[in-house]
RNA sequence: GUCUCCAUCGUCUAGGGGUUAGGACACCGGGUUUUCAUCCCGGCAACGGGGGUUCGAUUCCCCCUGGAGAUGCCA
């Protein structure tokens, strides 16, 4: 039987690392056993549904170049929207109720909370819904409903006995009945499924082959087989997936840092490094290999080397691979995707001039090899098409000197920059090489004070090709400035 | 509390009854270099503890410990 794994995200916030991750590796086992990958929405929680979680989530996966066989736009399984099956889910649940493997459940949230505030108070070992309702005649109840008391419907777990699932990656895992949650609800109050009820129809209906989902859900794994055999179907293949957590080893959540797919989308990161990175938490290949494109995952991913412990969400790797795709991406590529921020930051005009297009091509193999997220771009060569305002003279003093020294030394520079574009800048650095000898210093203390004049930083790309890149004549000018200002407060 | 799952460098991981326990990030040195970065070279650093099984366990089994997850009319 061909491979059929499904995404069913719940529109209720944005798309985040650890379900970017499911997505992802139920998309990579779909294309590497010639399966499809459905896309399905879960939209059943009415109170938190959104839709700009949904755009949010439609625009993750585009980004990502992640495309599903089947959806709510197509496919022969649908509706995928859980909203538009409602009727089918009604259908079921009577279904279940007809058998007596679930009933009516009248009681009130209060009384619920009661519950559990007691449980909590007598530290009792039985905890979760006392089963209050379980053995209401049949009858009975549905007179209760007709006549327009709000109700639930459970399900009638059996109290005794116990329930195995296999997991492909963990084995198999037991649990007592009487362990399992009791008596869930399947269905809301307003006439919506819960998760477990929809999921369970869904995935049966959509003829589902592996459940792969995270390990959180493995409590729930019995429930769900219970579920099964209650319609008397088979269950799908089971395959949790390790957690994803944060540096103090919880599960990944917004205190970590940047969890949403959002941030890092707008943050400066290249779909390919995500896509390669998130991909490496819980699953590997080999003793060495970890450059992965998302083509080449579409043909080794593979169930035998998923991970059973959980993965710490390591930022500086993600950014370490963000630098390596950014130097293997095509120039023109890569500069496509500078210039929006550049001009978001107003470094650039927008449209961009040509006079600004001439000078940030000639910076682009400067910065390219300094990058290590594409937002880093603005900040790297603003001091190319913006004055600056006031300098931080302390930046300009090198070592073992004072900051008195400067001018003298910012006043050599500019005679030397007579001439500066017509030499090469090996003939150039040999002037400055001789000037720093002339004057008893070394070559990094004369361009220091030089590199914060034109830069406003004492970090930058190569001097010489930004004075190129500036032109001479603003160089001197902010040679002049620099100088004037230090004089200004050694005075 | 209860149930379930997990356990190799700080982190992601490879490995597996006998290995100098491998790679990568991070970190620290060194080289290239006008700063930074890139690049190259080198270094630091791990099998949680206790019992078995075995000639031999980091590897298999059990217990402990530790961590995590779940205990919702959220998914």
């Amino acid at each position: 039987m061909s491979v059929r794994v499904r995404y069913a995200p719940s529109p209720t916030g944005l798309q985040h690392i650890g379900g970017v991750r499911t997505a992802l590796f139920n998309y990579f086992y779909a294309r590497s056993q010639g399966g499809k990958f459905i896309l399905r929405i879960e939209d059943t929680d009415r109170e938190r549904y959104n839709d700009e979680s949904l755009q949010d989530l439609y625009d993750t996966l585009e980004w990502l170049g992640v495309q599903w066989d089947e959806g709510p736009d197509k496919g022969d399984f649908g509706p995928y929207v859980q909203s538009e099956r409602f009727a089918i889910y009604q259908d079921y649940a009577e279904k279940l109720l007809k058998d007596g493997k679930a009933y009516y459940c009248f009681c009130t949230s209060e009384r619920l909370d009661a519950v559990r505030e007691e449980q909590k108070k007598n530290k009792s070992k039985v905890q979760g819904y006392d089963r209050h309702c379980r053995d209401l005649d049949p009858a009975e109840a549905l007179k209760r409903k007709e006549a327009g008391e709000p109700c639930v419907i459970r399900l009638k777990v059996p109290m005794e006995g116990k329930t195995t699932f296999h997991d492909e990656i963990m084995g198999d895992i037991t649990r007592k009945n009487s362990d399992v949650s009791p008596d869930p609800v399947i269905v809301k109050t307003d006439g919506f499924p819960t998760y477990h009820l929809a999921n369970v129809i869904d995935d049966h209906l959509m003829e589902i082959t592996h459940i792969m989902r995270a390990q959180e859900w493995i409590p729930s794994g019995p429930l769900h087989v219970l579920l099964y055999e209650a319609f008397g179907w088979e269950p799908p293949k089971y395959c949790h997936l390790p957690l994803v957590m944060g540096k103090d080893g919880s599960k990944l959540s917004k205190r970590h840092g940047a969890t949403s797919l959002k941030d890092f989308r707008t943050g400066g990161y290249l779909p390919e490094a995500i896509i390669n990175y998130i991909t490496l938490l819980g699953w590997s290949f080999d003793d060495s290999r970890e450059f992965f494109t998302k083509e080449d995952l579409e043909q080794l991913f593979s169930l035998e080397k998923l991970s059973k412990s959980p993965a710490v969400f390591d930022y500086k790797k993600l950014e370490w691979f963000n630098g390596q795709y950014i130097r293997q991406r095509d120039p023109e590529s890569l500069k496509a995707l500078l210039l929006p921020e550049l001009q978001k930051d107003g470094v650039v005009s927008d449209p961009v001039t040509e006079e600004e297009m001439a000078v940030f091509d000639g910076a682009f193999p400067l910065i390219r090899e300094r990058l290590k997220l594409t937002t880093d771009v603005s900040e790297m060569i603003r001091f190319l098409f913006k004055d600056i305002d006031s300098y931080e003279t302390a930046d300009a003093v090198p070592k073992k000197m004072e900051l008195k020294d400067i001018p003298a030394i910012l006043d050599s520079c500019s005679a030397l920059l007579e001439g500066f574009e017509a030499r090469s800048d090996e003939e150039n650095e040999k002037i400055f090489f001789d000037k720093a000898e002339e004057l008893g210093i070394k070559m990094g203390q004369i361009l220091q004070p030089l590199r914060v004049a034109i830069t406003g930083t004492r970090i930058s790309p190569p001097l010489f090709e930004s004075i190129r890149l500036l032109g001479v004549s603003k160089a001197a000018w902010r040679i002049k400035a620099l100088s004037e200002q230090i004089q200004k407060e050694t005075a």
